[in-house]
DNA sequence: CGGTTCATTGATTCGCGTCAATGCAGGTGG
DNA sequence: CCACCTGCATTGACGCGAATCAATGAACCG
């Protein structure tokens, strides 16, 4: 039988982490994978685990830079605002994921929690004081800034040039891919996050974003058994709609 | 007097590059600036210098990535595509900026020349070799890539989130920017992309990017004497339009 | 049980795309 | 030298896809 969380905490229980790094659920995914044991002991010195509720902000934008975070558990999702309210997610982050510029002392983005989720956090001086002396790292950090360009570029396009069946169409088929259940004949995909958020991801409003998952449905392209689930009933159908090229 | 090009040239004379790289023109501001000059002599054996033609392709979209490349003079425009043709431009660079993903062994985007263009072209491989010998190089190539993704998030804004107007504002700022001219009463902008090239930056048409350039020319924010030449009257003007924040 | 948040659906509006025509500059060949 | 072509920018008429405005329903919760 599965331990019961306590009520007015509201949301999943979160992994136990070994006090070592070495134990930590995303040692095999995290920045920390491309260090050995000598150098996680040192930059295990600056970290600290935090929990953040549904919701909440985990990065202001503008903020002064102090610290940045590896995405343990949960979500979060990355965004700019424009002065009159209008908002632009511009990516969402999930286990493994690496939060934060290394070299701006000002965040340029704010950070939300999606779900309930758990950071590794980090002095951001700190990094920067290690990175000289730890090669792979930068080496590790340059790969995934090199990942988040190309997935810019691909959302830029999405953004410039793509229909709205096309840019649901390619969020469904990034789940999918996220979800590690490529080439299936059905896949089954939670959305953790709100219409809201989706309609801010793919620069639509919520409206279209239901209306067009409603169309996909009723072309039983997809099924919508619950709103934050979504299975895909036939994905060669979604890739040929996202315009995948 | 000038020295006169040959008449099938066709284009502005080339800088003449010393052959040691500390003469050239971005010696200063290239990816070899983070370089000493033991170093510089390393990278110098895995260059080559290129002239592109205006309209010729450097890079093919998804081709092997045998070369990486640092603008010398010149312009180039970075671009996607999807299979029915349409064109997303994410990105224009220009003299000192650095071009392809070191990592990555095939190229994500296409690039062609705006204008006539000069390149400094190494070996990828021979970078890549490079780099673990030289970590002021990928110290470098990380800061780099941070400013782009950067202004790719930018761009993400402005696609998903902007009016055609303040798409075209953005524009005009940016190049103010890049002009070094900013806050001054009045600015002149040269604009060596096509109306089309514009468009399919900012994820408009040509029509729609013309008929917002005359409005503004109208409302006497800007003056149009050539198409390849902008008078930015009211720069003040131009950023509250942009919806900068 | 009333209040709040979120998703869905419908009616209507509107910003920008599409289609089409014109003008202008530069290049080419007779 | 001029007629013709081609590429690019501009402008106008019209249509459409997605936004806006509005209402309803479902789930959750104190």
């Amino acid at each position: 039988m599965q331990f019961k969380v306590k009520a007015d905490c509201g949301h999943a229980p979160r992994p136990v982490l070994g006090e070592p790094c070495g134990h930590c659920v995303i040692r095999g995914i995290g920045i920390c994978h491309s260090l050995g044991d000598f150098d996680l002991e040192r930059l295990r010195k600056l970290i600290r685990i935090v929990n953040i509720e549904p919701g909440h902000t985990v990065i202001e934008e503008g903020a002064a830079a102090e610290y940045l975070f590896n995405v343990v558990t949960g979500s979060l999702r990355i965004f700019r605002l424009l002065a009159d309210g209008r908002r632009q997610i511009t990516g969402f982050l999930f286990p493994g994921d690496f939060l934060g510029l290394v070299f701006n002392d000002r965040h340029v983005y704010g950070a939300e929690a999606v779900q309930a989720t758990t950071l590794c956090q980090f002095s951001r001086r700190g990094l920067v004081d290690l990175l000289p002396e730890i090669p792979p790292l930068e080496h590790r950090l340059l790969q995934d800034a090199t990942n988040e360009l190309t997935a810019a570029q691909d959302q830029i396009l999405l953004l410039g040039r793509k229909t709205a069946k096309e840019r649901v169409a390619s969020f469904l088929q990034l789940l999918e891919h996220r979800a590690g259940n490529a080439d299936k004949d059905k896949v089954v995909v939670d959305i953790p996050m709100t219409r809201a958020d989706i309609a801010d991801y793919l620069g639509l409003t919520t409206e279209t974003v239901s209306r067009t998952l409603t169309s996909l449905k009723n072309a039983k392209i997809i099924q919508l058994t619950e709103p934050t689930r979504i299975e895909i009933l036939r994905p060669g159908e979604i890739a040929r709609l996202a315009s995948a090229n």
